[in-house]
RNA sequence: GGGCGCGUAGCUCAGUGGUAGAGCACACCCUUCACACGGGUGGGGUCGUAGGUUCAAACCCUACCGCGCCCACCA
């Protein structure tokens, strides 16, 4: 038996105990036959670094294992770190940037290089943090969504959705993001109300009978427009219907269309139709006859104005950007006498969450998941019950997304990531089209050939020339020749040079691949023990912030190639802000540092703080006073601990409550009774701040200020014994959110195996009714006594 | 436009049909041999407003006021 220190330092003890815990595999002992439990760990950005959302989520998921592994099961809390698609070629790029390596110049091999070197050097300092924490997950069992055999799962999942026709590839608009030059999903946008501008623009007539009034929020796109649309019922436009407009800046020959779309109530009640730059144009434009490919589009990758396709747009607007481009048309409008109205107006404007610019809506071809067939399943899942959502609140959160899902757009222009498994080659047949103005293009058609591996890809390639009965070109019985762009493909296609295939340049939306985090980490798609053992998962825990992003897609995805939802139980928390509750955000400067707070009370502190905070459906204010309140609270602990040391009680000798006959000691296991069943009662229902809150006034109320004020100076062997055992008590029901105090008080004296791997209470005692009536009538009566005491002005040094 | 949540002591929050609770803060007392990161005592709330249901409402219902969040194509 060692002798504790006067004072409680936690920064003494965290350390060496993680370091224990960790080199001794106690995190995961080795229990094959125990029934498994399991839950996975968000995978943190490999860029990231933990910030106080990480250490609510991961409290929240750590008291969880804990207990599960004090209760004997096989408890397995998988961790990993997520590759990060755009966060992480960010951060690389900017650290390139300072050496002025431009990524463009060096090429994508290289620069993925670069990426890895990165990622080894400095990617994963979270998991280092998570440690200081004193989570305890497998780290044997770490993952990397970028590991050799998690891209293999990635690309089979693509693969075999493409198959069951679950992932298709489509030219349409999409989000794009000009800063990034990528495509972005619905969920990636932010929309904004920001103070615009309300433009009326008088069209005239191509007959030169008159004009017709539309009304715009972006003039700029006028340069595509391809319609003018009015209400088919609205009389005021009847006439007009079929005849066409002379676009005021382009010139160009434009129809005056009836579709619904057009609000009579709004502006003019007539609108300018830009398929390709406007989703509900594209919409009008497609019910006009418009085919996606013929639809003109005016901007570059950046958002600057390129010609369109009939080239009618003046020169001197060319390579403009958005912004320019607006002001240099109002300009050239006003000239002419075609503005005729300018209003203030706040308007909706889609953001870039990670870029913060303004999304461009763009036509471009891009993959798609059929996200509307794999929700179906998951929102049965949450209806039948098969998923037991925590707080119940957020079903309909779930059901109203699920139920009006949109296709997921999951390929990204960038290079860091999944790359999608697609090569393309000539379709071999030719397809020309007429546009609008009777003009016949020229369409080379692209083939897609969707497969696991390069070998697949080519002799899918030969199968199909064989299938149109055409001759196999050049070299393609042996290996069908892949190079690297389609730039280069046309290139030796045009010189005759042979029909060589290309792939896929893009990468898949990181979410696409985090969505399999719950069974891809136990190593699908082979069917391992681990697989076998651990999916589903029994709870998973994220922010709701998340919900739909990364919960609902693993939802998705797990039902669909496990045949099982990925998880018994979803509980969503909500965010930590600061304490006069407003978001937290490193522009602000209201930022918690939690390794900040683990440095000056204790990681135990902490944990205990996020807990007891931890009430369902509620965001966390975060106040340091209650961080300090609760290392007050292990000094307490730690102090009792030196108490019952100094009075020779030792370690318990039995996990059942010894036999006793005062009916203090009685009481005493009584009362450790009552507060385990309300301890697993807060563990079943979730609810952190009540399996705090029993802990702590048990604890102090009642052990502390109670029982050991009672049996001081008296104890015999009875007492010693029941104290002992009272207080191993708190220290196993204490450890899943004090893991780091109660292991060091645990080890103070001689045992035979650490804290973290010991057994859940089983008392096998009850209350003692008439016990519990004596020491309830006793501590009133001193409560009495004091009150009066103080009431009456007795000094306390006077003897009662 | 739709959906969700919140409004209880100075602050942060539990409670959810039957005499209002916790922590912190505050006031007073205590350098008593585990602990001043402590001990003891105490003050403080017409539970957002207005109706309704009920023997009984902070808790259920309705409306309203205030605050926050999410989703949605109003040019």
């Amino acid at each position: 038996m060692s002798e504790l220190p006067k004072t409680f330092d936690p920064a003494a003890i965290e350390e060496r105990w993680y370091e224990h815990w960790e080199s001794r595999g106690l995190f995961r002992p080795d229990r094959a036959d125990a029934k498994p439990w399991t839950i996975v760990m968000p995978p943190p950005n490999v860029t990231g670094s933990l910030h106080i959302g990480h250490a609510l989520d991961n409290t929240l998921q750590d008291v969880l294992t804990r207990r599960e592994r004090m209760l004997g099961k096989d408890a397995l809390w998988v961790v990993g770190t997520d590759h990060a698609g755009i966060a992480t070629q960010m951060v690389v790029e900017r650290n390139l940037d300072s050496q002025s390596v431009k990524r463009a110049e060096i090429g994508r091999e290289a620069f993925l290089d670069h990426v890895w070197e990165w990622k080894a050097q400095s990617g994963g300092a979270i998991t280092r943090q998570l440690r200081r924490l004193g989570a305890s997950c497998d780290w044997a069992h770490e993952r990397f969504t970028m590991d050799e055999r998690y891209q293999r799962a990635v690309t089979h999942v693509f693969v075999e959705l493409y198959k069951r026709g679950l992932v298709y590839r489509d030219k349409r608009l999409v989000n794009w993001d000009p800063k990034f030059q990528t495509a972005i999903s619905d969920l990636e946008v932010e929309t904004k109300d920001v103070q615009g501008k309300f433009w009326t623009l008088s069209y005239p007539l191509a007959d030169n009978t008159g004009a017709i009034q539309v009304a715009t929020t972006r003039p700029e796109t006028m340069l595509a427009d391809m319609a003018v649309a009015v209400h088919p019922d609205d009389e005021r436009y009847r006439a007009l219907i079929g005849k066409q407009i002379k676009h005021p800046i382009t010139g160009r020959l434009v129809p005056i269309i009836a579709d619904e779309h057009a609000d009579p109530e709004l502006g003019s009640g007539a609108v300018k139709i830009t398929p390709g730059h406007d989703f509900n144009d594209f919409e009008v434009g497609k019910r006009a006859g418009f085919k996606p490919a013929d639809m003109l589009n005016m901007f570059d990758a950046q958002a600057h104005v390129v010609q369109t396709q009939d080239g009618l747009i003046p020169e001197d607007l060319l390579g403009l950007s958005r912004e320019n481009a607006r002001k240099a048309i109002v300009a050239k409008l006003e000239e002419e006498g075609a503005l005729v109205r300018v209003e203030d107006r706040v308007i909706p404007t889609p953001f870039g969450d990670r870029s913060g610019v303004v999304i461009e809506p763009w036509l471009t071809d891009q993959w798609y998941v059929d996200a509307a067939r794999l929700a179906l399943p998951a929102l049965q899942a949450v209806k039948k019950g098969d998923i037991r959502v925590v707080p119940e609140t957020w079903k309909k959160t779930w059901y109203n997304w699920l139920e009006n899902i949109q296709p997921w757009c999951v390929s990204r222009q960038l290079w860091w990531g999944h790359r999608i498994p697609a090569w393309y080659g000539a379709e071999f047949e030719r397809r020309d089209t007429v546009d609008g103005n009777g003009v016949t293009h020229a369409q080379i058609g692209i083939k897609a050939f969707v497969a696991e591996t390069e070998e697949e890809a080519q002799q899918q390639a030969l199968a199909y020339v064989r299938k149109l009965e055409l001759p196999a070109p050049p070299g393609w019985e042996e290996a069908t020749p892949v190079v690297e762009s389609e730039a280069e493909a046309t290139e030796l296609w045009m010189k005759g040079e042979g029909y060589p295939l290309w792939r896929d340049q893009d990468v898949l939306d990181t979410w696409f691949s985090s969505a399999l985090w719950p069974f891809a980490t136990l190593g699908w798609p082979e069917e391992t023990e681990d697989l076998k053992r651990h999916y589903p998962n029994d709870v998973l825990i994220s922010g709701f912030d998340i919900l739909f992003f990364w919960d609902a897609r693993m939802a998705m995805q797990g039902i669909e190639f496990m045949g099982e939802v990925p998880w018994r139980t979803l509980y969503l928390h909500g965010l930590v802000r600061d304490a006069q509750g407003a978001k937290m955000s490193k522009s602000k400067g209201n930022t918690v540092d939690p390794l900040g707070l683990i440095d000056r009370y204790g990681a135990d502190a902490l944990r205990f703080t996020l807990a007891a905070m931890e009430s369902q459906g509620r965001d966390i204010k975060l106040d340091e006073k209650r961080v300090e309140g609760y290392r007050n609270f292990a000094t307490k602990l730690w102090n009792a601990a030196r108490f019952l040391q100094m009075n020779g009680v030792g370690p318990s000798d039995s996990i059942a409550a010894p036999k006793a006959e005062l009916p203090v000691n009685r009481w005493i296991i009584g009362e450790v009774v009552e507060t385990l069943a309300k301890l697993n009662a807060a563990f079943d229902e979730l609810r952190y701040d009540e399996m705090a809150d029993a802990i702590y006034h048990f604890v102090w109320g009642t052990f502390c200020d109670w029982y050991v004020e009672l049996v001081k100076g008296a104890f015999d062997e009875e007492t010693k014994r029941v104290a002992a055992w009272a207080f191993d008590q708190i220290l196993v029901m204490l450890h899943p959110l004090m893991p780091f105090i109660t292991e060091e008080l645990w080890s103070a004296n001689e045992r035979p195996y650490e804290l973290i791997v010991a057994k859940w209470p089983e008392p096998e005692a009850q209350v003692d009714p008439h016990a519990k009536a004596e020491l309830d009538w006793l501590v009133r009566l001193v409560s009495e006594v004091r009150s009066a005491r103080t009431e009456l002005n007795v000094p306390p040094s006077a003897k009662l």
